[in-house]
DNA sequence: AACGGGTGCAACCGCGAATCC
DNA sequence: GGGATTCGCGGTTGCACCCGT
């Protein structure tokens, strides 16, 4: 037995609604309330299902409603949420007081995907990349790894050739080579040296950590070069500027390291500011939570011990889920 | 100026959960 | 208790707009 139709689909219309339409929906949910989608539109004079008018009164109309771009703080929110609750967008939304979950999902799908991408970081866990790489090949034998990590490799490669491409970075001055003949994901930072050696993605340890080249970069804290502020974006280490497809790949090592250093002396300056913004109250909270932490993040790479994104308060939340 | 690809967002769809009767 | 109905959620689609060529 088939579920019956929220509405006859025949004398129903769709697509974009008229402003005719949203004032007839508005004044019958002023006058009414929202009892009962399925007569709303019946008794609104709409030519609409219950569900479209309940759709356009929740994403839409609401008087409630925040509409705009998305704040720092409630960018940090929703990273901070999404990596603890994953994509369970109403929970997330309910922590953005003039948000829908609509909202929160458009903005995940068309921008913190992709900027968590660009920095390396892996929307779905967020964890680096190479960290993910890492576990492959400590939780899995050959043959699984060279296939799972090649996978790995290849959508990381993708990501990063699509933004290189996007920025009109030659795509010769980065080596993708082939897999070495081990097929040994940890050496993938030999094969992201360029062609002229001048740039190597290596910390030394084997695994190519974005987060370990510049301190002021770390992922989730305020310091981090992650947000819709261009101070930020301005602020990642030429390493990481280059990665984000915003430098010139061909930064020498020595540029780096100077540059990290001017990185360090600039932080501290803008920690200090972000603090007093912060301290001004408000809806700041997420900012705030990932800010706590901020000086003992600050000199540490972003570790597999990293804990803070799931640090989460109680107290913290604007509405306590269960 | 025309075209094509990319992007952002509103709206739709299908499913499971909750509620009603 | 169980079927019918409604609601809410997450994934997906369609389209208008923007921007580069």
């Amino acid at each position: 037995m088939g579920r019956i139709p929220c509405c006859e689909k025949e004398n129903v219309k769709r697509g974009q609604w008229t402003p005719e339409e949203d004032n007839k929906l508005a004044s019958y949910i002023a006058q009414h309330g929202t009892r009962n989608w399925r007569l709303i539109p019946k008794n609104a004079g709409l030519q609409r299902c219950g569900k479209s008018c309940r759709l356009r009164w929740t994403n839409y109309l609401r008087p409630d409603l925040k509409h705009g771009q998305f704040s720092d703080a409630e960018e940090h929110v929703i990273v901070k949420f999404h990596s603890v609750l994953g994509n369970r967008w109403s929970l997330i939304a309910a922590q953005l007081p003039g948000r829908t979950d609509n909202d929160v999902k458009n903005y995940w799908n068309t921008k913190l995907k992709k900027k968590l991408s660009g920095m390396g970081i892996d929307p779905v866990t967020h964890k680096p990349f190479s960290h993910l790489m890492a576990e492959i090949t400590t939780t899995l034998n050959p043959p699984q790894v060279s296939h799972l990590a090649e996978a790995a490799l290849g959508c990381f490669k993708d990501e990063m050739l699509h933004l290189l491409t996007k920025k009109r970075v030659g795509l010769n001055q980065i080596n993708f080579s082939s897999p070495n003949p081990n097929h040994n994901p940890n050496n993938f930072n030999q094969n992201v040296d360029n062609e002229a050696g001048k740039m190597k993605l290596d910390n030394g340890n084997g695994i190519m950590k974005l987060w370990d080249m510049g301190n002021g970069f770390s992922y989730g804290s305020s310091s981090s070069s992650f947000g819709n502020d261009e101070r930020h974006e301005g602020s990642a280490s030429p390493a990481v500027a280059a990665w984000k497809g915003h430098g010139d790949i061909r930064t020498s090592v020595a540029e780096t390291a100077a540059a990290e250093e001017e990185e360090k002396r600039k932080l501290k300056g803008e920690v200090m500011d972000q603090e007093e913004i912060g301290s001004e109250g408000g809806r700041g909270d997420g900012m705030m939570m990932m800010r706590r932490h901020h000086d003992q993040r600050q000199e540490r790479a972003f570790s597999v011990d990293d804990n803070d994104l799931w640090d989460l308060q109680a107290d913290d939340l604007i509405n306590h889920m269960v």
